[in-house]
RNA sequence: GGUCUGGUAGUUCAGUUGGUUAGAAUACAUGCCUGUCACGCAUGGGGUCGCGGGUUCGAGUCCCGUCCAGACCGCCA
């Protein structure tokens, strides 16, 4: 037996016990006359003591050779310490030994196994499980199974069923692109892995299983961000005969009882904001509402005063920065400089100070008089202070760069507190998105989002109008889930593949097994997926998703620690009808 | 596809207007240490300054290219 406890549990209670533990070397105290070692496993770290008097010789002196890391067992009794650690859980107590047994020696890892860890990113990433031993790491991983067990105990209390989709499936034109898998038995044929379940889910309600879940690996060839990885997890979820409201409810449950059984934070309703206003308020369609600095516009303020620069523009819009007024002229030349940057690319900033004294200073007083800054002012109820900052563009663009400037000074502000959540619904996107580049429109959810049944017949003269049963669920300026009600007719969904460019054949050869599906019965259904690796980072506190997922890509979408992507043998590649690229 | 930041000891980093033998901390090794827990003290080993080219009497430092990593924009229905 390797072990009667393990590292984390022993205390007073067990005092004189005889014990045998076994776990890594954490770090070893050599006094000469005495040697603690910190042992190590998941639980916890207890303090091993040998003994220059008490411990057998044989043990003491192979005790010297320990290292860092080290597997070992070891066999001894629970004794109190004469000088008690009250920052460790076993701080009472130590283990003194009287056998050792090294189960396997370490080398000398490239970093060190502590929570502040010495190590760089890459070489973490590249030793992934030694990084894992790490609690940081650890603890991360526990809790992202513990969110996940929340879920499916929770789904499946509300009578969902678990079903398990296939990931060898076919390659979709839209959305993403996907990673391709080459078919050895069926020449110059690929498959594609899933960017979601989404036809299969579908399927499964025309199938009758009235309510699924599954909690599933998708894939997008796209490039990554810190929050995104090409590998990800879904909870994937869809419902038959239900409206939207129906929707909203069962999963703003499901998100209250994360918050609640995770966070401990009580349940209140989800404050919900249309496209529409969370675009003109937030200049964003996942918007932070943890803080305020929402948008103000001031076109029938700030136009027609001779400023050309306003004058001339589509939206003049703008924030009230809380006490912000005190900012030097260095400051206030950064932030300027900072919308400046070609990732933010916006041509100026203009800035009004609302002084403690009720007087303003803004960068265009030649243009605009205390009365009018005053209007201003009020209009974004600013008061005195608050720092104004206006931009001035093009509508969608403007208030894209607002945002991003929004979101910095929240940041630097420290206004977006990890440990406080503001969860809201942001709903009625527009169905269609008109994409220039290939002259015709293309879905902005998916494909298979029906549009508000009252605009069917707008569909037909305004189709970039109408708007969608589609809504995202928003937690702290993050997307964590999105979905919509589905189209269940098949003349609606014909219809939309021709709205979105495909040819009747296209579109049968493409979908013609969900049209079919769709002439058996079909019944009204509508569903949602959450980002399982984002929604654990968020609820962890962080935005990087990276370190709740035991082995992660780098930004480059490689595997350093197996090294992957990697080319394949020629016979390999002969096998699958595929020609070598590459020339030696 | 693009923008920005970084690459120097096992590791994390410092390195001035270009100038002698490239430093610190930590890790590692050896010795000492009668209660440590970030133990302490002493000694020691450890460097192709990412790679290639250029400028210069002289390059870790300046220039060009390239590779790698990270953040972001595009992209991600």
């Amino acid at each position: 037996m390797y072990r009667t406890h393990h590292c984390g549990e022993l205390s007073l209670e067990h005092l004189n016990q005889s014990v045998t533990l076994s776990g890594w070397v954490q770090k070893n105290r050599n006094k000469g006359f005495i040697i603690w070692t910190d042992l190590r496993d998941r639980y916890g770290i207890t303090q091993l003591i040998f003994d220059e008097e008490r411990t057998p010789k044989v043990v003491f002196e192979k005790a010297q050779g320990l290292g860092r890391e080290f597997v070992i067992q070891i066999q001894g009794t629970v004794i109190e310490r004469e000088s008690k650690n009250g920052n460790m859980s076993t701080g009472d107590i130590e283990v003194l030994v009287d056998n050792l047994r090294v189960l396997n020696a370490s080398k000398t890892p490239p970093f060190t196994i502590e929570d502040k860890t010495d190590g760089g990113e890459e070489l973490r990433m590249q030793y992934r499980y030694l990084d894992i031993r790490r609690s940081a790491v650890k603890e991360k991983l526990m809790f992202r199974s513990q969110v996940s067990m929340a879920v499916r105990n929770y789904l499946t209390e509300a009578g969902f069923i678990d079903v398990e989709t296939p990931c060898l499936i076919k390659s979709t034109p839209e959305g993403a692109r996907d990673f391709v898998v080459p078919s050895r038995m069926n020449e110059g044929q690929f498959y594609a892995l899933p960017q979601s379940p989404q036809t299969f889910k579908q399927l499964l309600m025309v199938g009758g299983m009235d309510k699924y879940f599954q909690i599933v690996k998708c894939f997008r060839d796209e490039d990554l961000r810190a929050d995104r990885q090409p590998e990800f997890t879904q909870i994937d979820c869809e419902m038959t005969f239900v409206e939207q409201e129906d929707i909203l409810t069962q999963f703003e449950g499901l998100t209250q009882h994360l918050l609640k059984s995770i966070k401990g934070i009580e349940p209140k309703p989800f404050p919900r904001l249309s496209y529409e206003e969370a675009m003109k308020t937030y200049g964003n369609d996942k918007p932070d509402i943890r803080f305020g600095m929402t948008f103000c516009e001031l076109n029938d303020l700030a136009q027609g005063k001779g400023f050309g620069v306003f004058d001339s523009q589509e939206l003049v819009v703008g924030i009230s920065v809380p006490q912000a007024a005190e900012m030097t002229r260095k400051e206030i030349d950064g932030l300027i400089d900072w919308v400046k940057r070609p990732q933010i690319g916006a041509k100026g900033l203009i800035w009004v100070k609302c002084n403690a004294d009720g007087s303003y200073k803004s960068s265009v007083d030649k243009f605009f008089n205390g009365d009018d800054l005053a209007q201003w002012a009020e209009r974004c109820n600013a008061k005195s202070g608050d720092l104004i900052l206006v931009l001035s563009g093009d509508t969608r663009t403007t208030r894209t760069q607002l945002s991003a400037l929004r979101m910095e000074l929240g940041e630097r502000l420290g206004l977006r507190k990890p440990e406080e959540f503001a969860p809201l619904w942001v709903t009625d996107f527009p169905l269609l998105e008109w994409d220039e580049e290939s002259k015709h429109y293309h879905a902005m959810h998916h494909l298979f989002t029906s549009p508000k049944p009252e605009q069917l017949e707008l569909l037909k003269t305004n189709p970039g109008a109408v708007k969608a049963n589609a809504y995202d669920l928003v937690l702290n300026g993050n997307e964590i889930g999105g979905g919509s009600i589905r189209i269940h007719d098949q003349a609606l969904q014909s219809q939309m593949f021709d709205l979105l460019g495909f040819s009747k054949e296209e579109a049968q050869a493409q979908f013609g097994f969900l049209m079919d599906a769709f002439q058996f019965g079909a019944p009204p259904h509508g569903g949602i997926a959450f980002g399982l690796d984002r929604l654990v980072a968020i609820l962890g506190g962080e935005e990087t998703i990276r370190d709740f997922i035991a082995f992660p890509k780098n930004n480059s979408g490689r595997d350093i620690m197996i090294d992957a992507p990697a080319a394949i043998d020629p016979t390999q590649l002969e096998e699958l009808s595929l020609k070598s690229t590459v020339t030696h």
